[in-house]
RNA sequence: GGGCGGUUGGCUCAGUCGGUUAGAGCGCGUGCUUGACAUGCACGAGGUCACAGGUUCGAUUCCUGUACCGCCCA
């Protein structure tokens, strides 16, 4: 067969659009994903690696945090397949409460809808309408990013399954009295007119005012006292309306006399007691603060160690209530307007200042959060808390990096109880019943309980809690209600605990430790046994990317682009354990240079196949005797390779492990493999049976490379093995044919040497040398010269005698003499030669003097380096205390490393003259 | 305020037990239509490993402190 024929099937670049889809389709169709596909070949008896996958908000579309995920955790899943494994990486989308009606509301607003005018029922058609469009697309997405999940086994956190888990956990945490109900200070977002949890709430610092205002006394007519006042401070003006007492600290002599004695709240005329409490900071404003329990933390407690009522004076939507008289339904920012301008007129706004202050702020919608009093459901999570910190104490699970462990056990330690009501529509409803006798049922029958279980009030009686459910409460339960929990499955069985849950470390509180919470107490059982935390991927700058900066990098663009390997190549690569990555056009080009490099290796190879061998012969490695010196080094290679690669996935380097294998298949195999093979392949001198060897081992080294690349770069990878020839054992798909593993690195060790791959690394230095020599010299790259070199070494002699052709050709030179030392060399060398020094090789190459006076720098700027390392070594050695502490094998090397220095320094001057 | 991380060539970053001459990609320079690939090949220049102490025979690596940058928590 001809190279018209052959190498010329494919293109001559790769196209990632040609190929990705087809491959995808070739996947789905196999059934290789599932551990128990039709085309799995997953060992029942080994371990079970198990990925439960982070479940995306259904709402959005897959950015490039998503796309590192999907990476990292298809590498995992990909690896722990070809090993045999049964691989289960289960995944789904997060109904996100939330962030759904948010994105809803705009949408029906464009058609002239709110969610009032449509009520809970129709505006809960509308969401399901919603994300019946919307549910697909996030699962096309991964599919175009190659991510192998199991998609028979994909869930939604609303569906039946997840319900079911959702009441049986409530219910069972209430019956264990760690579910509880009660009034208490939330936080309310007005825009999403909903409670957060304290995580939902972003604290940041600003530039607020604080004001000073005056509070006149009270008279014993309960009218204020023109004459005599005591002045508070406040942020918040609009709360002022709240107000229930001031408070002075006990041991402040300027308001000592004023405990017990009452203020007149302005506007309203309620009588403040002045109270004393030690909490008050003194140094603070005016050492006097108003005291309002409906409207902040601190004085909420305040509030009830004096035993003083909560007045809420605020609406849901952020405008004043009724409770605030004059200032009722205005928003609270024009109530604070008003309520300035009112207290500047009456002439009691004693002062105003700039007042830097931490504001909290809403997640979702970056409103003030309000601190207000509400009933709400709240998890107590003392006791959950203490069996998820001893289970990464103890070990049975691991976090990745490690540093985070402490940050997880902070949190944990001072964790607070977990506000999990939401006023939303859109979520599990919260599975409580009340009874007008004000009992409450938490029930986990789906139809709700059939009387209340206190008085036997029938069903129709009942009111149900109008709240759903924070969305990371059903996320919490993720590891085993995507298995079927309550239900104990054959899924749940196998597959719980999970091996490995990889996410962001930024939702480490958010989801991690409550999927640890929720799994050890319910299922007694930590959800998995590494955390494998990654960090944020940055824009190149360093800014984190969003929407209002416009740096976002769509993952699909980039994919259309120069397709999803590159994509994952490049984010791949820059994974460093828990840290950040900046990502950019240059290194998806260099990703994208990669993938075509592959193509092109490949297509080298299938191009090349000499006629000895048959062109459906199956694939092996030759016997050791057809073996030259260079493949002897390339098997020695790609022994190492395996072996690092091997160790750099089992200790969750994969960023590590993604290195190596473009170092191995650059720079090892396609630059200096290939370029040996090429000349060898075609080199008459040869038996038949070495060309094929040779080709023989072009091809296992490219197929082994193409596994260690494979979880990293599944499509391209998958089409280019799919080309050559198989070995026996494997299966139609690269994606469930054997990972190289330590027997085939022992196999390829001993059929490699160790003699044989070190003289080739002599030999490859050699060329380096000539080839530096040669543009230093600025010699026509294209001119042959003729070269005597000297080899004392038996073994490197060997194998240059076998290497012969391929040096020649690849540092130009020709004809060579090989001489057996270097006084051989320097008397057959005509005078004026370039010399050449490569480790213990000398090389002298014909040259003119002009070439000779253009060397002399590099030679001279050898010397110079030499000359210093040797003064480095020698006076390391002479130090008696080094020569006498350090290890002797250190020793050793450093007399050794000194003599050739010396040795090299000699050499370098007798040809300097 | 508490905690964590970072500081390595022009840029982005590796560097897992402390031990040969500290690596890579990009960029830069010189040259090359090399029968897989110009998305390429060859060769090169470029680093006081932030700073100051300490431990050690030996520190980019371990310890302490300082400076600057970033993140998390309150």
């Amino acid at each position: 067969m001809s190279d018209e024929s052959r190498g010329h099937e494919l293109p001559k670049a790769y196209r990632p659009a040609e190929v990705e889809r087809a491959v995808y389709a070739r996947w789905l169709e196999a059934d290789v994903f599932a551990p128990d596909g039709a085309g799995s070949r997953a060992d029942p008896a080994k371990p079970p690696f198990v990925i439960i996958m982070p479940p995306p908000n259904v709402t959005g579309s897959l950015h490039l945090g998503h796309a590192l995920t999907a990476a990292l955790e298809d590498l995992m899943i990909r690896h722990a397949r070809m090993q045999g494994r049964p691989a289960l990486w289960l995944p789904g989308v997060d109904h996100a409460s939330i962030a759904a009606q948010y994105v809803l509301d705009r949408i029906i607003a464009a058609e002239g809808e709110t969610r009032g005018s449509l009520g809970r029922e129709r505006y809960l058609e509308r969401m399901w309408r919603f994300m019946d469009e919307t549910r697909t697309k996030i699962m096309r997405q991964h599919h175009r990013l190659g991510a192998s999940a199991d998609w028979s086994r994909e869930r939604f956190t609303m569906d039946p399954v997840s319900a079911r888990a959702v009441r049986t956990s409530f219910r069972q945490l209430y019956d264990d009295g760690l579910a509880y109900r009660t009034e208490a200070l939330i936080n309310w977002c007005p825009g999403c007119r909903t409670s957060l949890s304290d995580l939902e709430v972003i604290a940041r610092p600003e530039t607020g005012t604080l004001w000073t205002v005056r509070y006149h006394l009270a008279r014993p007519d309960a009218t204020p006292d023109a004459t005599a006042w005591i002045d508070v401070a406040t942020t918040r003006p609009e709360t002022i309306l709240g107000d229930v007492a001031v408070a002075v600290h006990p041991e402040d002599d300027r308001y000592r006399a004023l405990v017990g004695r009452e203020a007149v709240l302005p506007f309203l005329g309620r009588r403040l007691p002045i109270i004393a409490d030690h909490v008050v900071d003194r140094e603070f404003g005016t050492g006097a603060v108003k005291i309002t329990p409906a409207h902040d933390l601190a004085d909420h407690e305040t509030g009830r160690r004096h035993g003083l009522p909560l007045i809420d004076v605020m609406e849901d939507d952020g405008r004043m209530s009724a409770a605030a008289g004059p200032f009722a339904g205005l928003d609270r920012y024009e109530a604070r307007a008003r309520i300035l301008e009112a207290l500047e007129a009456a002439g009691d706004l004693v002062e105003a200042r700039p007042h830097e202050m931490i504001v909290g702020h809403c997640q979702r919608s970056d409103d003030v959060v309000e601190p207000r009093v509400k009933t709400q459901w709240f998890i107590r999570t003392r006791p959950l808390a203490d069996k998820a910190l001893a289970a990464v104490r103890e070990g049975r699970t691991r976090i990745v990096p490690k540093r985070f462990e402490k940050v997880y056990f902070d949190w944990l330690e001072n964790i607070r109880d977990w506000n999990v009501s939401r006023q939303l529509w859109w979520g599990h409803r919260i599975p409580a019943w009340y009874c007008p006798e004000g009992h409450v049922i938490v029930s986990d029958l789906e139809d709700g309980p059939a009387a209340c279980a206190a008085c036997g009030a029938a069903a129709a009686a009942l009111t149900r809690d109008e709240d759903v459910f924070d969305t990371w409460y059903s996320s919490g339960l993720w590891p085993f209600s995507t298995l079927g929990w309550p239900e104990r499955t054959p899924d749940l069985a196998r597959y719980y605990p999970g091996s490995v849950m990889e996410t962001g470390y930024d939702i480490l509180f958010f989801w991690v430790a409550r999927m640890m919470m929720l799994g050890l107490w319910l299922m007694g059982e930590e959800p998995f046994r590494v955390i494998y935390l990654h960090g944020l991927v940055r824009d190149p700058y360093g800014q984190k990317m969003s929407k209002s900066k416009a740096n976002v990098v769509d993952p699909l663009e980039v994919i259309d682009e120069i397709g999803a390997d590159a994509l994952r190549f490049a984010l791949l690569g820059g994974v460093a354990p828990g840290g950040d990555q900046r990502i950019g056009r240059a290194k998806l080009d260099g990703a994208r240079n990669f993938a075509n490099k592959v193509w092109n290796a490949t297509r080298f190879v299938l191009g090349s196949r000499p006629a000895e061998v048959a062109a459906d012969e199956p694939l092996d490695l030759p016997v050791a005797d057809a073996l030259g010196p260079a493949e002897r080094w390339m098997l020695a290679r790609l022994a190492d390779d395996i072996e690092t690669v091997e160790r750099a996935m089992g200790d969750c380097q994969f960023g590590e492990a993604t290195r190596l294998v473009y170092e191995g298949l650059w720079s090892a195999f396609a630059d200096w493999y290939v370029e040996l093979a090429k000349v060898r392949l075609g080199d008459e001198r040869l038996a038949a049976d070495e060309r094929a060897a040779t080709w023989r081992v072009l091809a296992w080294t490219l197929d082994t490379y193409l596994r260690l690349l494979h979880p990293m770069m599944p499509f391209v990878t998958e089409e280019t093995w799919g080309r050559l020839p198989h070995r026996p054992g494997d299966a139609p798909l690269l994606a469930v044919s054997p990972w190289p593993d330590a027997d085939e690195a022992a196999r390829l060790r001993a059929l490699a040497g160790t003699a044989e791959p070190a003289a080739v690394e002599t030999l490859i230095a050699l060329v380096r040398a000539i080839r530096n020599a040669r543009l230093a010299a600025r010699i026509d790259p294209a001119s042959w010269l003729t070269a005597g070199v000297a080899v004392e070494d038996p073994c490197t002699a060997a194998a240059l005698e076998a290497l012969r052709p391929a040096v020649e050709r690849l540092a130009r030179i020709r004809p060579i003499s090989v001489h057996r030392s270097r006084e051989a060399l320097h008397a057959a060398a005509r005078e004026g030669a370039l010399v050449v020094i490569a480790g213990a090789l000398e090389a002298s190459l014909t040259a003119t003097d002009g070439d000779r006076a253009r060397d002399r720098a590099r030679l001279e700027r050898e010397l110079d380096e030499a000359r210093r390392l040797l003064a480095v070594a020698t006076a390391r050695l002479a130090d008696a205390a080094f020569v006498g502490r350090a290890p002797e094998a250190v020793v050793r090397r450093a007399r050794e490393r000194a003599a050739e220095l010396g040795e090299r320094v000699l050499r370098l001057e007798a040809r300097l003259g």
